[in-house]
DNA sequence: ACAATCCATACCTCATTGGCTATGGATTGA
DNA sequence: TCAATCCATAGCCAATGAGGTATGGATTGT
């Protein structure tokens, strides 16, 4: 629902976090501690916002032996994608409405 | 550069101005007093949101006698769009390199 | 078995911010 | 001119949240 939406945005709306999906999406799957090397904030810093992230659903771990493996998972972008489209669409449909109105007065 | 869409990510980020934004795309131009009665919050609060709302680009104001007027700025919306694509594009080259590295060692 | 590494959680602190009320400037109507 | 309306700003408070350090569980290597 909205609720969706307003998780996204408020996931990506922090630019350590924001920074992280982009490493991911960028680079692919990666390990906690080589994520934390130039992410500018602490190790648990970084193994927080990952979780925010994975709450978000915008990526997934694995997990093997000791160490824990994130890669950004594309397709949580798609309720971003569909309100912008939604946003467009009510625009255009006004624009239309607009564009009638004046063909009719044209008349 | 990517300060923009920090600035749209944190303008969204907040249900009260995103669902302002919605109702001026929705709904088109609307005075400040009517967006005021069905915010759910007070008028001040409502002025704020659009004040912001105004410093991100996405919408316009326009003063009429003792009134303002404010409407959405669809193109405001851009850098948004841009960065999903991007993400979903880089994804898209690493797909195509797996599967070009697929290709290559199935040879 | 013991030490070292990797990650996650707990806890604290400080800054940010979203909400409110109060108020004032500007415009309109009487 | 005086009252009423519309909006914006100022000041305050409480909640949120992003950062840090400390620590512990789990795994690997010696």
């Amino acid at each position: 629902m909205s609720d969706t939406q307003d998780v996204l945005f408020r996931t990506l709306a922090d630019p350590t976090r924001r920074a992280l999906f982009e490493r991911l999406c960028r680079e692919g799957e990666k390990t906690v501690g080589a994520l934390t090397v130039r992410a500018g904030v602490s190790q648990p810093v970084v193994s927080r916002h990952l979780g925010i992230l994975k709450q978000a659903g915008l990526v997934r771990d694995r997990h093997e032996g000791r160490q824990t493996h994130y890669s950004a998972q594309l397709g949580a972008l798609a309720p971003l994608v569909d309100w912008t489209r939604e946003m467009a669409g009510f625009w255009q449909n006004r624009f239309d409405q607009l564009e009638d109105l004046l063909k009719r007065m044209d008349q």
